[in-house]
DNA sequence: TGTACATCAGTGAACGCGCGTTCACTGATGTAC
DNA sequence: TGTACATCAGTGAACGCGCGTTCACTGATGTAC
């Protein structure tokens, strides 16, 4: 009661007052550390101090935690594309700088990439998790295709779409790769892989 | 008793005779049914009419089983890059063969294909899962490079293995996307998005 | 051809485990008056 | 400013479940003589 006013943090009250970003973060450290599909309801709980059922409040159930996970790693990842974006001048500089944070936010953030895709642990219909998806998706489709693009999303995308299609993925399948340890666990061997291919793809890309 | 010489099969024996092939099978149906993330060992040996303690004898444990699984995908996985680089002339011609039976694979045994590459579920070292993977890739990298590739593995690529990374991984790109339903799930989506996509890797491949 | 026996591939019951979710509950919060 | 009370966010015990693996065992196979 003392402490209740200058240190929410630390005080162990009844309601702990931020339980839903606090699951959230421990969700994340819990498939940071086993992976994926070791996640449990029970054990993020436990993380975060609180019983086994408290959870539910905020999520529903653990399909809901982990689709609430999913849509927060997306919208990280389309922060991270919007950087890589705004920072460069020439259209292959944006593309390159792009491809570049996409694979670096996967290695980076393995277990939210694998997260973001695995269909099988996530609501794929969550508005927010949608919401998310789409704009990572228009944010590389207009890097690629510039003001072409005009903010179509997935959906609607046509033959025009060609180029992004390609450009995700490769740098899609780039990521995958490497996370798979395709190009072995030498720190540095997925980058020089990809310094390596992309003038291939780039050089190419006049379209 | 009296069946025991003309049908091995129907003939409920205390020795299955074939059970190897057999929980092979089950386990590659219950997967293709449920998805890898809900495979289990129990439900295989039930499927496959026997103790759950049966597959032990053959596999040592799940991973065991499922290690074998994999290996027996990239097998076919395998074959089906092998059948896509003698049946063409060109080499252009070869290397999109090989890419549309990779994805082909893919959307035809999505689990076995989830499987190939879910590191957490599987023993990569096993020396059969890596020389099926191993041939996998050589098969590529030829088809790709030609002669050039010298059937060098995928630990000793070089620089010079480059338009093989960027091939490969355009095409698995491609093929988990897919997968993902990032292409909607209507019939042939996949398809048309690779058929338009398709030219501009390959019109370029001048390597 | 017959028999003894080691080996092998199965059985099925039992183990302990951690899980997600449910339930009736309780303590804190904040709003109406 | 004080009080009543509805609402909300927690508790913690309990549920039933299916799992992978272990264990002592048993029935079939195949080999040596």
């Amino acid at each position: 009661m003392t402490d209740n006013l200058n240190s929410v943090k630390t005080s162990r009250a009844y309601h702990h007052g931020d339980l839903r970003p606090a699951l959230l973060a421990a969700a994340e450290a819990l498939i940071a550390e086993r992976g994926v599909d070791r996640f449990s309801l029970r054990e993020t709980a436990r993380r975060a101090g609180v019983s086994p059922a408290a959870p539910a409040h905020h999520f529903g159930d653990a399909r809901g935690l982990l689709t609430a996970l999913a849509a927060d790693s997306f919208r990280l990842f389309g922060d991270a594309l919007a950087a890589a974006a705004d920072k460069e001048d020439s259209r292959i500089a944006r593309i390159r700088a792009q491809g570049v944070n996409y694979v670096n936010f996967a290695l980076a953030h393995p277990a939210r990439f694998d997260l973001m895709w695995r269909g099988s642990l996530i609501d794929a219909q969550d508005p927010e998790y949608r919401a998310a998806g789409q704009r990572a998706y228009r944010l590389l489709d207009t890097a690629v295709r510039g003001e072409a693009a005009a903010g179509e999303g997935l959906e609607e995308a046509g033959p025009a779409a060609a180029p992004s299609l390609a450009c995700w993925a490769m740098v899609h399948g780039f990521a995958r790769l490497a996370l798979d340890g395709v190009f072995g666990s030498t720190p540095g061997a997925a980058e020089r892989a990809a310094e390596a291919m992309l003038p291939l793809v780039l050089d190419h890309l006049d379209v």
